[in-house]
RNA sequence: GGUGAUGUAGCUCAGCUGGUUAGAGCACAGGAUUCAUAAUCCUGGGGUCGAGGGUUCAAGUCCCUCUUUCACCA
């Protein structure tokens, strides 16, 4: 029976680029949605950027920009990547959309109404210079447990102290660098606690029977939080913010959290509008249809506990299930600027090219868990080079050519009562359908691959070569054996189109049979087979130069002054850099020439006078009898930087430069800072863990 | 600190409700083959299944303690 579904992916946040970690649960979506599609359910895959926020209001700002013209930029980057990498949403919209808006203040007073919202005046940090309420990752300050400078509100990086921000030495705004101050004001909340008894028993319920709507570990997580006890949700935000204003409540904004996963709603309302769907078909609270969100682990708070209540207290239907997966891991470790592991979608593009390669890899390590999963480079350049290249194309690329050569590209005609060329795959057909289903690709892959080398063991023992030496006596031997391989191949397609629906596509060419769905599977007998020749064969796909991961990694590297800044600007395009004639090498000895070392800035302050210039103190461990000393230094920074800010930053200093006399005092030294049109100058911070006088080599 | 997860061959991972000498792919070694953009096939080496204790006729699989890595919470 078709199904009636509805799926969606996290959004994401407009205010950075797509890299491979948000692709792995577009990638994983994308694949399953692909699958059910394909079994002949109705589905409709959507999805949004979430625009809403301070940290999209002051990007914009700083880049002089409105936060409409910002986020249109960001969608329009989105949607790009997504389209290469052959994610295929119905509808990719954004979270500042009239449905949307209409969605989150209807759902609000349907809310207000069952009286689950109250208020309460609450005290937050307030920066007087900007005129804002800060949220707490905008203040930052001196730890209070280790003294580390420069710390966030809520936790340090340097001894992972968890603090709140009162309790910061020094604070300061980072919009402004003032220091903070408490200032009361209402905020709007959702009373949560008193959604306990729906949320316990929702999380540990099953919509459909086997399906429970959370994954087990998922569901032993939400029982965490019931222990503690739920706090009531802070739902409001005071303005100036970018976002949906509260309906009877003059300045006072939905938080962005509450407006985001209404996008779903709000995307498959434009679908709606767009296709001519019925919208509470899927969205009332008695549909029969299915609904399933995709999302990282980490939003798992939001997804199982404010948005089913959300949905139950506004007269909505409940998610049928959610699915959490984990974080990715780039050679096992957190994916790192320095170590150029950090890799946007736009630069895999631009270096290693093909997206199918990635989609394979992530779909053979995918499973059902919400355990992160791990790029491992030389792995999956392995992985992709002899599974899809070494045995999958191989089997066409090694029959396709004696048959055309042979037969003019006709197929046999077999009976298709034995389906013969499916050999084992009748026994793990069904298999692999429960593994896309339940999304264990892995699995899928796994057994998808033992086909191939069926298929593989079979052409090889019936060594079609060496009866073509003797063709007029072996004709018919001949043919049936390629075309039996050549099915083979058919059905992997099949079988793998989900994942690789661009390189399927070309399979679809080569056999004149496009739109292959599962039930062109030829594996039970009386399957009318629709592939009845080939065309000229044309390679698939070519292997995976390891060279290119390396220069990706590389280039990523390099990127890293330009892209640590939050306040850089997006890049229109990551290109490569350019890269110099052989002659204007320098060799290792003349980069040795430079000493560079992690300076810690003791002191910063205007320079009376100077345009441009910030007088630094800065201490790279250098001592004179014992005693410590400072390097005085003029940076030419003064436009990107408030100098309060910069004090007690680590930075990275050319120490052997020599000594300068500037109008303003001697220059010992020079601080390093990237920039180009684009904007700068940005001044480089190490990695946590690098000291003051370190050799930067 | 608390909680949840995780630790199986060099690498990436399978191992369902405990049951014969622990598996796959890649990598490595030897052989076969030459249709295929060196792909394919066969054979082989390699693991005290994180450590220690316990339950059991029997544990990678259950229980306890410790430990690795990751995440969440306070």
């Amino acid at each position: 029976m078709a199904r009636k579904i509805l799926v969606t992916s996290a959004l994401p946040y407009a205010n950075g680029s797509i890299h491979l970690g948000h692709l792995v649960e577009y990638i994983q979506t994308d694949i399953w949605v692909r699958f059910q599609k394909m079994q002949g359910h109705t589905v409709h895959y959507v999805c949004a950027d979430d625009t809403h926020g301070t940290p999209i209001m002051l990007r914009a700002e700083k880049e002089g920009i409105t936060p409409e013209a910002l986020i249109a930029n960001v969608h329009k980057e989105h949607s790009a990547d997504f389209k290469e990498f052959l994610v295929e949403f119905d509808n990719y919209y954004s979270t500042n959309a009239p449905e949307n808006k209409e969605l989150s203040q209807t759902i609000y007073r349907k809310l207000k109404a069952n009286g689950k919202i109250a208020t309460k005046t609450i005290e937050q940090f307030y920066d007087p210079v900007k005129n804002m309420f800060l949220p707490d990752r905008f203040i930052k300050g001196e730890c209070p447990k280790c003294h580390a400078k420069d710390q966030y509100g809520d936790n340090c990086e340097v001894c992972g102290a968890t603090y709140n921000p009162t309790e910061l030495i020094n604070a300061y705004s980072a919009v402004s660098g003032a220091a903070p101050v408490r200032k009361e004001t209402e905020h709007y909340f959702f009373k949560l606690s008193e959604c306990e008894a729906f949320l316990k028993d929702w999380t540990r319920s099953e919509a459909i029977k086997g399906k429970p709507t959370l994954q087990g570990e998922a569901a032993n997580k939400m029982g965490e939080w019931f222990e503690n006890g739920l706090n009531d949700w802070d739902i409001s935000r005071d303005a100036p913010y970018f976002g949906f204003e509260i309906p009877d409540a003059p300045g006072k904004y939905f938080y962005v959290w509450l407006d985001a996963p209404i996008g779903y709603m709000a995307s498959f309302k434009k679908l709606c509008e767009t296709q001519g769907l019925d919208f509470d078909e899927y969205w009332s609270k008695d549909s029969e249809t299915e609904l399933y969100h995709f999302i990282g682990k980490d939003i798992l708070y939001f997804h199982a506990l404010f948005w089913p209540a959300t949905l139950e207290f506004s007269g909505h239907r409940k998610p049928t299930q959610i699915f959490a997966h984990g974080f990715l891991t780039v050679n096992g470790e957190k994916m790192s600027k320095s170590r150029g592991t950090f890799i946007t979608a736009r630069s895999y593009l631009d270096y290693i090219k093909n997206p199918e390669y990635l989609r394979y890899y992530y779909a053979a390590k995918l499973n059902s868990t919400m355990e992160d999963i791990d790029l491992n480079l030389e792995d999956f350049v392995a992985r992709v080079n002899s599974d899809l290249v070494g045995k999958y194309v191989n089997i066409a690329s090694r029959t396709a050519n004696i048959l055309n050569k042979y037969f003019e590209g006709r197929l046999y005609e077999l009976d298709i009562n034995t389906g013969f060329y499916a050999l084992g795959l009748v026994n793990v057909e069904e298999d692999i359908k429960q593994a896309y289903e339940q999304r264990d690709y892995g699995k899928a892959v796994r057994l998808i691959m033992g086909y191939a080398d069926e298929i593989n063991q079979y052409v090889q023992t019936k060594q079609p070569w060496v009866l073509a030496k003797d063709f007029e006596s072996n004709k018919s031997e001949l043919h049936q054996i390629c075309t039996n391989a050549l099915l083979g191949f058919y059905n992997l397609s099949i079988l793998i189109k989900p994942i690789l629906p661009a390189l399927v596509e070309n399979v679809e060419h080569l056999f004149s049979t496009p739109d292959l769905q599962w039930c062109d599977l030829g594996t039970k007998p009386m399957t009318p087979v629709r592939a009845k020749s080939i065309k000229e064969f044309e390679h698939l796909m070519t292997r995976v130069d390891p060279k290119l991961i390396e220069a990706m990694t590389d280039a990523n590297k390099e990127n890293l002054a330009a892209t640590a800044q939050v306040s850089a600007p997006a890049k229109t395009k990551a290109g490569p850099a350019a890269i110099l004639p052989e002659a204007e090498y320098i060799s290792i000895d003349d980069f040795t020439k430079v000493d560079l070392r992690i300076a810690t800035i003791v002191n910063a302050e205007h320079v009376e006078g100077a345009e441009k210039l910030l007088k630094l103190t800065l201490d790279i461990g250098e001592e004179t009898d014992g005693q410590s000393t400072t390097r005085q230094v003029f940076a030419g920074i003064k436009s990107t930087y408030n100098p309060t800010t910069l004090i007690g930053r680590n930075t990275v200093m050319v120490a052997n430069l020599a000594p300068r006399k500037m109008k303003f005092g001697m220059s010992e030294g020079m601080v390093l800072a990237a920039s180009d049109e684009r904007g700068g100058p940005f001044i480089l911070t190490p990695d946590v863990g690098a000291q003051a006088g370190m050799r930067v080599k």
